[in-house]
DNA sequence: CAGCGGTCCGTACGACGTACAGGGGAGGCT
DNA sequence: AGCCTCCCCTGTACGTCGTACGGACCGCTG
């Protein structure tokens, strides 16, 4: 008992899984290229991991693995969450391909589960009720997400657009046909208007990216006026129970554990 | 000139390929599947779409035409951005799958330049900061994406719950050795309370949604304090013009065109 | 009539995930 | 010692994927 098996082999597997992809992109990331880089026989990392899925699901929980926030978290709640944010942000950013590809089969893994740790300690703190509390540690993670998400999106129109350059006349006026006559026949005025009104360049620019602060300060300070007016204190234990219908049927599972 | 060719074609594959995503989830769009569908060889769609990567971008841009609010857009500005917003989450969840899947090089296609011309035309109106319009847009669409993305992660993992369920026993005690190490050892003592100390069900509940609405009125309440002290009026045209490279290049392109 | 551009088809290739049937070596039994 | 069992590893093989390519057909214009 306790003899913690297979842990090590599988943390090697997908350190060399993460590697690849951080130097190669996600794509290259093929059980055969994986075996290769660990120098062993194609098929012998099913040994250690029972699928492609579940490995994809270890690459993304590695990346989670650097959104933990070291020690002492700061005391005060605003400044706690915006340091969680920050940090999660920069583990996305350096490793963009997590955005890219999605488990079928997501399961809880440790490092998402100490990263929602840290969150929900902050929250307890905080004294608010048990839905505010994860509504507010919800949407932050829901602003962090959808903002790396866009800029990888962005990133990746800004590398075609850059191939793309060196085919000279060809990337003038090839935008989309329909794009262009839609721009010809003058709907989309505005956007017409933003992105020049000749086809200089590409028909429409990719527009700069207007950072990550803004959005995430004005939903924190959205979040101080609930908080500013904190409704009744909280059994910690409650935080993340809610009304939903799986949420129900664990909590009358563990309503009857407890009474037998 | 102007004999809009292809396009018809173009949409009767596209609309194709998003019933089949629709019914059968993306993994079951092949271009095989998709000829079948069609009723036409396996590499005929090509002639129409260059390739499964284009497809891919057509796919979710159809998906942006759902996003696309009915005139009149109401003029409070507040009750408009949320109007698109719920629009625009309502399109990803009637096509989860195109959140699980990303082109690798994507491009302004049509329908997302109809959705961004609403958009803008709401911040026109404002008369706030170019910079500040489009960090409000983006903010929300930031925000939009993510619920979006984590929701539909979320309904995965309660998908696979299902699933294990009827392997009955199975479940129960497979959580995941390095997470059931951890709460026995007293690490997430948090986590562990909020999901049952005894490993009743999955050792960790999936936590309720705490819904769309609560993080999008913070997001909206921070930018109206913003907006509430606005600045100088702007020229439209220089909305999504910004400061960072590619923009700068776009303006100098601008201006050397109009001097000339 | 020949030529040509656009649409459609069939075959074929390489890469992928992975099922499956073995091989070999270490540890516990008799 | 001999044997059995379990685990880690291996090689081959199958089905599916995206798509390159060469050729067939069809309605133009010359």
């Amino acid at each position: 008992m306790g003899d913690e098996p297979t842990t090590c082999r599988r943390a090697e597997i997908v350190a060399a899984a993460v590697r690849i992809a951080d130097a190669e992109g996600v794509d290259a990331v093929s059980m055969r290229r994986l075996a290769d880089e660990l120098g062993v026989a194609t098929m012998t990392p099913y040994t250690h991991v029972e699928s492609k899925d579940e490995l994809i699901d270890l690459m993304r929980d590695a990346v989670a693995a650097e959104m933990i926030l070291p020690e002492p978290i700061p005391d005060d709640w605003r400044e706690a969450l915006r340091a969680i944010a920050h940090k999660t942000k920069d583990a996305f950013e350096a490793h963009p391909w997590s955005l890219d590809i999605t488990s079928r089969r997501p399961r809880a893994r440790i490092n998402r589960l100490r990263h929602v740790e840290q969150s929900v300690a902050i929250m307890v703190r905080l004294e608010v009720a048990p839905q505010t509390g994860r509504a507010i540690l919800m949407s932050i993670d829901d602003y962090v997400i959808g903002y790396c998400a866009r800029k990888r999106m962005r990133q990746r129109m800004l590398d075609s657009l850059g191939a793309e350059d060196k085919e000279a006349l060809h990337s003038f006026r090839d935008p989309d046909p329909e794009v262009a006559a839609a721009l010809e026949a003058g709907e989309l005025p505005l956007v017409k208007k933003i992105t020049g009104h000749r086809h200089r360049k590409h028909p429409f620019g990719v527009p700069p990216d207007s950072g990550f602060e803004p959005g995430l300060e004005w939903l924190l300070d959205g979040i101080e006026k609930t908080v500013g007016a904190p409704s009744e204190g909280i059994e910690p234990g409650e935080l993340l129970t809610g009304h939903d219908e799986l949420d129900q049927r664990l909590t009358r599972i563990r309503a009857e554990a407890r009474s037998s």
